[in-house]
RNA sequence: UGCCUGAUGGUGUAAUGGUAGCACAGGUGACUUUGACUCACCCAGUCAUGGUUCGAAUCCAUGUCGGGCAGCCA
């Protein structure tokens, strides 16, 4: 990793970033193999995209805007009982915000409806689908751009992979197979045990077309019969022990409705779409490893007139205190442990992004953990540093307390206020303000008062002093309780001449505490999430729901200076001293504030209890 | 007990036979009208054992430990 700053921008120069899938990619291009380098995200679409994803997403369209290539998105629908177009818009528009002004301009897409033109190469039947170049901007989210531009899919691929497998047939590499599902897998053998050939294994070509054809024409129920490739039932590769090619399942597609009954498997289906799109390299991770060996058989046995894809893969993303799996997600959503995939809890790309994280921050944060075949765990430290840096310099800074106390100022007069200029983002390289209302009664955070205040505590406690921000310094002259003991009400005095301005203004106190004015604030419902997980690997025991933290989220009404009524959704602001904080896209409305925490401020203050 | 794959500070990574570097975390201090930010300093590593070589994190051998592979999922 170079010691630069990571390129989270379009304009930016191209980032010095090296690993070993980028290496391989830069010989090719310096052998010239390829006219253009074109790689490819591919999810199926039985789920929403999750942190892991974007790990994906960034190192495909990271590689094809360095190399003035193209990734296309594609999805990988080659199973229609787990999948479903809510699924399929979801995905489309993380994918969109995630790259959005870093790598559309190498978004691949198809034109719509397009299917592989039937074309002749070096003289053999060739089929081959092209990306069209769509409008700048938002152009998976636009009707406009939708009419003009749509992700390609395996499933619009069905009619060239059947072809495909006839050839395969007739190539005397497939074949019918009548075993049930429990005979294939003990046919099979084990890992360190070899299997044995199918009694179906020697039909002859034309019997084997036939069925097929029959297979296609839904004569036969589901798991009757299966295309098989036949490769070698004593590999210790299981993946070449003959492996299914197709299966029938009378179940509607979202996207081909009832016009298949068999569908394609992921290893037959897959290498054939990269070739079709013209993928050059096809970047998956590391459990597709034994599948190498298939997705290059496949490809061989079909002799191809264009050159073929190949397949490099690399570690997954692993987060410490989360999980990252589709299958999990899906689990802990089902169970309502979460709101939806889009809590803000949640590890998933639309989760993320209701919390408030910048897509910057998550490419930055993917980008960062590099890419290697090493099975690690990334401390979760380094995420909420990259959201801390890329919303400090940006961020509206704003006064707002959660747990309110309120603090009467005895020496300003009732229905008085004092002007303060509030700066609202010091990391300007020419800072700006507003004006925030000093009265006579305001309130400050729970957490900045003690009675018995804990050893070094610099905040404020009776007959101690701390400075308002903005504002001046006071001092705490009487603790007022309720019947019930409870603190009710803080008296202070203002010392006015600290204000800005005014003659003691330098006098420095060890203590600076954030407040907003009891008449003139707003409240607002501020979410605070805290991390999912109570330890650092949820499924170690493979028993993460043991392990979800019952207080991962806390709501509160807070108080919040006035200006704050105007709050945007796409605007990030940073409650002073608290943390940053974000409109709720999903729950917020005009008059009813919704803020979610996005993440707190380091802190580095500890106290002992 | 088969095959594939991997191992660099606490964590994530860089160094492609030639000075083991960066980031995060942690620690100490400076600064501070955010206990934030920033700055300075500190901390701490090549899985083990052999071998090749003038020289090994890198190449070879053996071992150890980790991950993956037996869906008609992807």
């Amino acid at each position: 990793m170079s010691v630069e700053p990571i390129d989270t921008s379009a304009t930016a120069a191209t980032p010095s970033l090296s690993d070993f899938i980028r290496s391989i990619v830069a010989h090719d291009v310096a052998e010239k193999r390829y006219a253009k380098i074109v790689t490819r995200f591919p999810p199926e679409p039985n789920g929403y995209l999750h942190i892991g994803h974007a790990k994906s997403i960034c190192l495909n369209f990271g590689i094809a805007r360095e190399n003035d290539g193209r990734c296309n998105l594609r999805f990988d629908d080659t199973n229609p009982a787990k999948e479903d177009l809510e699924y399929v818009d979801a995905i489309t528009t993380d994918v969109n915000w995630l790259i959005a002004g870093w790598a559309d301009q190498c978004l691949g897409l198809k034109a719509p409806g397009s299917t592989p033109a039937a074309l002749t190469t070096n003289g053999k039947t060739d089929f081959h689908l092209d990306a069209v170049q769509p409008a700048a901007g938002n152009v998976l989210l636009s009707t406009e751009s939708a009419r003009r531009a749509e992700p390609f899919s395996a499933s619009s691929y069905f009619d060239q992979l059947y072809l495909y497998a006839v050839e395969l047939i007739k190539r005397g590499k497939a074949f019918v197979c009548d075993l049930s599902p429990a005979d294939t897998e003990a046919y099979r053998g084990a890992p360190d045990r070899p299997g044995k050939d199918s009694p179906f294994r020697e039909r002859s070509i034309a019997e084997n077309l036939d069925l097929f054809e029959r297979m296609k024409g839904r004569e036969f129920p589901d798991g009757a019969r299966s295309l098989r490739a036949k490769i070698d039932n004593t590999s210790s590769n299981m993946w070449l022990r003959d492996p299914l090619l197709y299966r029938i399942r009378h179940t509607a597609h979202h996207h081909t409705g009832d016009t298949w009954c068999i569908y394609p498997l992921y290893d037959f289906a897959h290498c054939l779409s990269d070739y079709l799109e013209g993928i050059t390299h096809s970047i998956c991770t590391l459990e597709f490893d034994a599948h190498r060996a298939l997705y290059d058989w496949t490809l061989a046995s079909l002799d191809l007139p264009r050159a073929v894809p190949h397949q490099y893969e690399f570690a997954k993303l692993n987060l410490g205190y989360t999980i990252v799996s589709k299958r999990k997600l899906l689990q802990l959503v089902q169970d309502k442990f979460v709101t939806g995939w889009d809590d803000p809890r949640m590890p998933t790309i639309s989760g993320l992004r209701r919390r408030g994280i910048p897509a910057s921050a998550l490419r930055r944060f993917v980008i960062g953990v590099g890419v290697t075949k090493f099975d690690s765990v990334t401390d979760v430290a380094v995420f909420d540093h990259a959201v801390r840096e890329e919303l400090n310099p940006t961020a509206l800074r704003r006064l707002a307390v959660l747990k309110p106390i309120k603090l009467t100022l005895t020496n300003i007069a009732p229905g008085e206020v004092l002007e303060c200029d509030a700066t609202n983002n010091p990391q300007d390289e020419a800072p700006t303000t507003r004006k925030v209302a000093l009265t006579r009664e305001v309130y400050i955070d729970h957490d900045d008062f003690a009675e018995v205040p804990p050893p070094k505590y610099f905040r404020l406690k009776p007959g101690g002093e701390v400075r308002l921000k903005y504002a001046c310094i006071i001092t705490c002259d009487e603790v007022v309780k309720d019947a019930a003991g409870l603190i009710s009400e803080l008296r202070c005095t203002a010392d006015l001449t600290t204000r800005s301005g005014g003659p003691n203004v330098d006098r420095k106190v060890k203590g600076t505490v954030h407040w907003v004015s009891a008449s003139h604030c707003i409240e607002a419902e501020v979410r605070l999430y805290d991390r999912l997980f109570t330890i650092p690997e949820p499924d170690a025991d493979g028993e993460f729901k043991k392990h979800v933290n019952p207080h991962s989220l806390e709501v509160v009404t807070a108080k919040l200076e006035a200006s704050l009524a105007g709050a945007t959704a796409d605007q990030r602001y940073q409650f002073e001293r608290l943390g940053y904080f974000a409109l709720d896209s999903k729950d917020s409305a005009a008059g009813r504030l919704i803020f979610n925490r996005t993440i707190t401020l380091k802190d580095a203050w500890v106290p002992k209890k």
